[in-house]
DNA sequence: GTCTATATCGGGATAGAC
DNA sequence: GTCTATCCCGATATAGAC
């Protein structure tokens, strides 16, 4: 693996774990092994880690939600999966949160010009879940049902990372299980269920 | 109002749109209109300076509550007034996210030692509503419903921050309100219900 | 109580040898 | 490509005059 690939690894790690703004160029050099000197050979700017670290995030969650779309046909399993990343990454999420909701935000205090770049991470997951209601025969709420499930997993997130309390995920997961079940067996009153 | 108080409220006020790392001892002298040196009469460190902060919030958000108990007889009522909170503070939430969520979030990221303390505000919430839901005669689903309350909250906070988007949060506080009258309606079928 | 002046440190970033 | 040495700045924090 090449220096510059190494640095945005360590950065994307250590941009999740501590947060963007509060992570040096020593934290990342002495991770990957090198001096802090030699970054300014790949990059010039922290800024310009961050949108390679952004761009890696994006790749990332592209191929993934592709893997996910090869794996199983139905859509019903597919955002199954989706709402089910909160427990395979359950430690993670306790100690840090959830990786694109805290990046989105901590931009947005910041007032960093990367910030919709970010966001863009949040807009593949959106439209993905959009793609998979659509399949289910939603149209108009397709949208809507794609927030709600994202809304869901970032309420989750961030109250796991609150209260460090494992059983609550577990329990909300098999609660939204359940609301996606009924939803699929009666489409019409989707707008009702909640 | 006291030096000290007018420092503090500064604090607040910028902890919560930069965040408590990126805010320097400048900015907030600067707000307060007082030297930097001025600091130090009133605080050791600026850790000192967070938990009077997270103490004024636990402080206002008890004062909050109170008088929500007061102002309305009916349960429900009171439950959907902290709902609301999202379209009350709609435009700080755009721009900033949830003033409990991020903080405790950041200080998450930080292993800061006052971390517990800004979880304190989240329990204050926590166990208001799970009281609500126990006046409305829910007993060991009290608190799952409370913790559902509030991580609704969360969700539409991230994403509403995340894309600005305010018909978002005007559709979701309405389905909300529709499920808790439908919970309401319905007890028995509390767990089932979504 | 509030100020100015200053100490000390760590941050991002640059220059230039190898 | 990678290093060492260094610059510059802004951060928290201190000392001491008023």
């Amino acid at each position: 693996m090449g220096t510059r690939e190494q640095i945005v690894d360590a950065a994307n790690r250590l941009f999740y774990e501590q947060g963007f703004e509060p992570t040096s160029f020593a934290a990342i050099a002495e991770t990957v092994g090198i001096s802090r000197g030699n970054f300014y050979y790949h990059f010039k700017t922290k800024d310009d880690i961050l949108d390679a670290v952004i761009e890696a995030r994006l790749a990332s969650t592209r191929t993934m939600l592709a893997g996910w779309a090869d794996g199983s046909a139905d859509p019903r399993d597919r955002v199954r999966r989706f709402v089910e990343i909160v427990i395979t990454n359950r430690g993670d999420i306790e100690s840090y949160g959830c990786p694109v909701g805290t990046l989105t935000n901590e931009l947005a205090k910041l007032d960093h010009p990367s910030r919709a770049h970010a966001v863009g991470v949040f807009t593949l997951f959106r439209t993905w879940l959009r793609e998979q209601f659509e399949e289910l025969g939603f149209d108009a709420e397709a949208d809507d049902l794609a927030m709600r499930v994202l809304a869901f997993s970032q309420g989750i997130a961030t109250l796991s990372n609150a209260f460090h309390d494992g059983d609550f995920v577990d329990r909300e997961v098999d609660r939204v299980n359940r609301w996606l079940t009924e939803l699929l067996a009666s489409p019409a009153t989707a707008d009702d269920a909640s």
